[in-house]
DNA sequence: ATGAAAGCGCTAACAG
DNA sequence: CTGTTAGCGCTTTCAT
């Protein structure tokens, strides 16, 4: 006997009124309710999810891919799983680390897992997986691949990126590096995008030799960093802008490794706030992503498109420019 | 027709054979396998779990859940998964934020999905939810709630603890603060005696206005820090152990908010090494777990026990002291 | 070695 | 308003 069954008898009603009562009470009447609710109680069942989800062809689960788990993802991930929580949904995490084959792992899993929705930090391979992602509702976050019917939900990247050069530039700052991720990636190339428009504003070169890309984690900031200012104080940029969190505390640990000097030998400017950034001595200089809210978003809207929302939306939040101790004039 | 059913059909086979083919290939005739393989293949077709998992009973899932999601779990989730990934097994993330509310759901929503393993970072509460976890294989994790049949995943708490404080005792220190987590959470009752264990080793009194206990979060050990050192300097401690990675950078924030210098005024030794703490101007010697390594033994752990290993296992990793900039004599 | 049939726990017509 | 029935997609006896 199943276990719905077992409550059924211990209410004295058939199994599918105790579902009835369960799922949609208002068709149940009060006395029936009442006596199916005590039994729940006195047992404390719960009905099983998987044998629902396969029923209904529907699981109150949705997806969550993030790239990497860095302070950063930490944050998204709370965003999401709160405002999943409030929804009664839960939440399966994957971290695809960038790479095609995890990637595709985590889209398979989800899938045979019934999920509807998926909230997906995309990577290069995502568009390969165009077919695992047919009949899901998805959305981007932090960063989109243009693929049509995605919501998307991310920063302005490119004008967020320029305020940070802008900024540099204004201080008087001429040569000014920069590290980004790989330009294949939306937010790479918006953030480029967004140094080259600020560059352009104040007359200044844009100049390849300043620029160097990384795969957004600390080590390839850092050695992007080494790279850049290794060379002898004439010819070093005075200033650097890092476009993520982990490869601005990789460049943090080249120019301490060069002995050279924040803001004295070189502002540095880098995107993502965390305690690290303000507990740093001096304090960095950040394009700051509202995190929390990134996440709250990305799900509030998974939640609308599942409740039948048909429209694709694209949402564009701000991030801010927070200027601190770690950018002075050259 | 259900999926499977298509494939069988495509492979001109029924479904049992099918399923037998995916699951235990060595029932099924060569040429068989093969025809099967082939419409798997062509379809892309992947069994869906759910269903597998109502049928046996059983599903490939385990669940996590931690009480927050700070860089130390972030490492740890890491280990987790990364290990899961291996035994191909999913993982279910929750967050409990230390709230009985929170652990209860996260343990409901396990159950319904037929989850048969468990690593949990347990909490206060987790006595209460004894039945919710009937049944179920579990691997506590960082902390131990010391109910019977639990598995046990840790460092040896008290003794790096220990090993911490003599530190600031050997440097000469005599008046050491120290901020703790919740006494009734296991690491917090073990650091503390550790904590003690030095302070006795060196004939130096156990002084409760020299202690403070927070809830292991960032504002708690501000707060607990700014009573410590808000005093006058004659009185005010020398040495400050906080055992946990949130309160020692909430430490941090109090001791830059109280304008005092490290180490000049005030040697600190915290718990968990992070790039925090090893980027902070100057260095903070910490106990460092060894947090990913955690991570994977609970899973590997929890993999055997699935796996029919009988046997409750309680492992204790070693976590070494690091001494580093923020500590030296009074 | 393979197929037929039953059933995991639940929900959704469809009757009554 | 409530019970009966069928079936979601899979695995697993039990036959053959």
């Amino acid at each position: 006997m199943n276990r719905l069954a077992e409550i059924a008898k211990l209410a004295g009603v058939s199994a599918a009124t105790v579902s009835r009562t369960l799922t949609r009470p208002e068709m149940v009447a009060e006395r029936t309710r009442r006596r199916v609710m005590n039994a729940v109680q006195a047992t404390g069942f719960r009905p099983n999810e998987l044998a629902r989800s396969l029923k209904q062809q529907d699981s109150r689960t949705i997806g969550l891919v993030v790239t990497d788990l860095n302070p950063f993802h930490a944050t998204l991930v709370k965003g999401v799983q709160d405002t999943a929580e409030q929804n009664e949904l839960n939440v399966i995490l994957f971290t695809s680390d960038d790479s095609e084959a995890r990637e595709r792992e985590a889209l398979r899993v989800l899938r045979s897992h019934m999920v509807q929705g998926l909230i997906l930090i995309p990577t290069a391979h995502t568009r390969q997986h165009q077919t695992l992602l047919q009949g899901l509702t998805v959305v981007e976050l932090d960063r989109e691949t243009g693929m049509e019917g995605m919501h998307t939900v991310q920063v302005q990247n490119r004008s967020a990126a320029a305020e940070a050069v802008r900024h540099l530039t204004r201080l008087g700052h001429t040569r000014i590096g920069a590290i980004f991720g790989q330009l294949h990636v939306s937010t790479a190339a918006a953030r480029s995008q967004g140094y080259r428009d600020a560059l352009e504003e104040s007359g200044l070169p844009y100049d390849e030799a300043l620029v160097r890309y990384g795969n957004d984690l600390e080590g390839s900031g850092r050695a992007a960093a080494l790279e850049l200012l290794g060379g002898p104080a004439s010819g070093r940029p005075t200033a650097l802008f890092v476009s993520n969190h982990e490869m601005t505390v990789g460049a943090i640990i080249a120019v301490r490794a060069l002995g050279l000097r924040i803001p004295g030998d070189l502002s540095l400017a880098g995107f993502d706030d965390s305690r690290l950034m303000l507990l740093h001595e001096p304090p960095i200089s950040v394009v700051a992503q509202p995190t929390y809210e990134l996440g709250v978003r990305a799900c509030e809207l998974l939640v609308q498109a599942l409740g039948g929302q048909r429209e694709v939306q694209h949402l564009r939040l701000e991030a801010p420019f927070l200027p601190r101790g770690s950018t002075a004039p050259p």
